[in-house]
DNA sequence: ATCGAATTGTGAAATATTTATCAACACGAA
DNA sequence: TTCGTGTTGATAAATATTTCACAATTCGAT
């Protein structure tokens, strides 16, 4: 497999190809041994043009009357994607969509876990919630730096948002997935993937709405 | 106001309209009356360029010396992104994320709420959860069509997706955000988002990782 | 009055992403 | 073997989105 340089795959893509693997996971299971770009197209409601774009994009090439290999195929997505020591991820703010978040992702990924989670209400830490342990926020940086976290899933209060923000990046950390309703800014070299809900069902709703 | 073809408007600036928004009224209550494209920007982590064009799209126009009236601007995005009679939102699924995303909205917004919520778990059915009342999922149906309910956001265990989504089709739904794990479709005329949690962190983790 | 600094609005360029199209290939059937 | 069908891989075209660059405007200071 060349060196190809995969810092440069889209962002679109590397998001699709995250949902392949889901994908491919189940297929697996199903006891599929290969597969073709229209059958996964169908499976994540896609082109099948888009799907071999995406998979030209990551250098692997499939054989015209069996389509995809499935499992070398799940490997290769994985070498993209997963880094091979493992990155933990830390989750701040233990709110409903703290815990949500904690409890939903926990062992879904084997390269990627959330080994803690931080919070300033002291009914809620120094115990383990939705399975991981919970610290008080001024262990924070500490913490972070200690364990080499290298991403922070953000879900407090907006009010406290640009405060543990900074604290995040006074700590180091690399990558920032906000959740709040307020956005913030990262330094070069930090990486920040922002979520709002009240967006999303806002844009749905413009969609929706046809008066 | 002319009435400029609003169905054109990008899907990105749609969500920057919301948060604009938002961001507008903090600073209706801190005081200010008028804004410029670059202090928006900057709250907005933007550049003032993309402010401009943005509310360019949507026919606004400021002044050269005070930048844009914040009451006016909130008027309009309202006037674009709100539908006038409202419209009712469900969340289907009362587990972790379907109770986080109900307390988190309700009352965020005056044109858009979350009147019900449905589950199939008995112990939460028939009674109020997070603050809506909270039905069994066979009174779906029934509930969107008697009520008029547009959106549904989807947060059921993942292998009840398919089934559910079904449903809310049958029923007339015009609008799905589906945050549960697995990709679904709509028929022509029916909008759809979908987010996923588990591939955002990946995502932000491949961006992170640098090797 | 005139200048200079700051701002908006926008055509054009750049970039990012998706889609169309089709040659080349592989295989099974006749 | 030859044909027909179905598939991949890839170039080119189309579309979507962001950014550049600058003319036009406003207003305060001199």
């Amino acid at each position: 497999m060349p060196n190809k340089n995969y810092q440069e795959i889209p962002g679109k893509t590397v998001e699709r190809l995250s949902q392949y693997r889901r994908i491919l996971y189940d297929s697996i299971h199903q006891g599929k041994m290969n597969i073709y770009s229209h059958e996964l197209a169908k499976m994540m409601n896609l082109t099948s043009v888009q799907v071999r774009r995406d998979l030209m994009l990551i250098g692997y090439s499939g054989s015209q009357s069996k389509g995809y290999v499935i499992k070398d195929l799940v490997a290769l997505i994985g070498n993209i994607i997963d880094s091979k020591q493992g990155q933990k991820i830390i989750v701040v703010g233990m709110g409903n969509l703290g815990r949500a978040i904690t409890s939903y992702f926990s062992g879904k990924r084997e390269k990627l876990s959330i080994v803690a989670a931080f919070d300033n209400d002291l009914q809620k830490t120094d115990r383990v919630v939705s399975g991981v342990p919970c610290y008080h926020i001024n262990k924070l940086k500490d913490y972070i730096q200690e364990e080499g976290v290298s991403i922070a899933v953000l879900t407090v209060a907006p009010e406290a948002t640009h405060e543990v923000a900074k604290l995040l990046l006074d700590a180091g950390i690399k990558g920032i997935l906000n959740y709040t309703s307020v956005p913030i800014k990262v330094p070069e070299g930090v990486f920040l993937e922002e979520y709002d809900i009240v967006t999303s069902l806002e844009k749905l709703a413009f969609m929706v709405k046809a008066e």
